[in-house]
DNA sequence: GGTGACGTTGACGTTAACGTCAACTGGTTA
DNA sequence: TAACCAGTTGACGTTAACGTCAACGTCACC
């Protein structure tokens, strides 16, 4: 109960690590805690990251997806944080909440509106190119090909 | 057929007209148009705009809305203009098309999975606030206020 | 012929969210 | 001991999408 293995089973992961498995660099998450979405604790000069700092940067990519600022998300991670926010900021965060909830409900309407414009669309884009006697399924013509033998 | 009404019953807005009916203001509008996003005929100086603008720019708010670029707007809504194209532009707006598509179904799973978060969170933020004492529906104290008869 | 209301063209400012260095600090391996 | 990582801290650069002036034009009217 010493050396190496801390006590609790508790994964922990360095910058790279968690740049590699979410595909964001480690300058995107040093930003992020300069931002104060993050605390790392600290071993020496590195940033150790811990299993909640894993979750918090989970939710921090798809909160980016929807359409969160970093400052939205700052105010919802911290009420998440420690209890003892002041009143009147809990409100604010429940009120700016619920109107992203109404926004997102219409982005979803808007979503389902362009996928089937999309839909129309990449139809269309397929009949120009067929109409040139062109495969739309064809992979992207790379510069300069050489006649990839046409069986 | 000569003086006001001009041969088709064809509305048109002005860039006001337009910025009010939409809630952008006008700057926006002519930024799209310097983008080459619209073009509106003119009449001396003043932009005149169609029922064909007004569709683009429903088009380009609503994608701004889901998450394309001005750039991406641009490209899909240029192929809708003319069909003269180059074949690789048509290709490559097909294949912006489909990736786009794939990337809104993951939207969606991330606003639902947001959503149902946000419900959560909510309920949470409103326990808190009954903790206290307070009403998580009384509207937001705006700082002072004069007891607004209530009944 | 002045005074708004509405419109136009530059040109510069701004904000968010990082990218891109450069210079430095340990720790480990050859 | 030198080279080589992985990581760190500034500090400045960048891009998108406008905002914010300033200076000007042009009608309509009073």
């Amino acid at each position: 109960m010493k050396a190496g293995a801390e006590n609790a089973a508790s994964k922990t992961y360095s910058i790279t690590q968690l740049s590699e498995e979410f595909s964001v660099t480690p300058r995107a998450i040093r930003f992020y805690e300069d931002r104060g979405l993050l605390h790392p604790r600290r071993e020496g000069q590195t940033r150790i990251y811990s299993q909640r700092d894993w979750v918090r940067l989970l939710l921090i990519l798809r909160g980016k997806r929807v359409g969160f600022s970093l400052a939205e998300l700052r105010e919802i991670l911290d009420l998440y944080d420690v209890g003892d926010q002041q009143t009147e900021q809990i409100r604010r965060t429940l009120v700016m909440a619920r109107n992203k909830m109404v926004s997102l409900e219409r982005q979803r309407q808007d979503i389902d509106q362009t996928m089937s414009e999309l839909t129309v669309a990449c139809t269309y884009f397929e009949k120009l190119l067929e109409e040139r006697g062109i495969d739309p399924r064809a992979p992207v013509a790379a510069s300069k090909r050489k006649k990839v033998s046409a069986a």
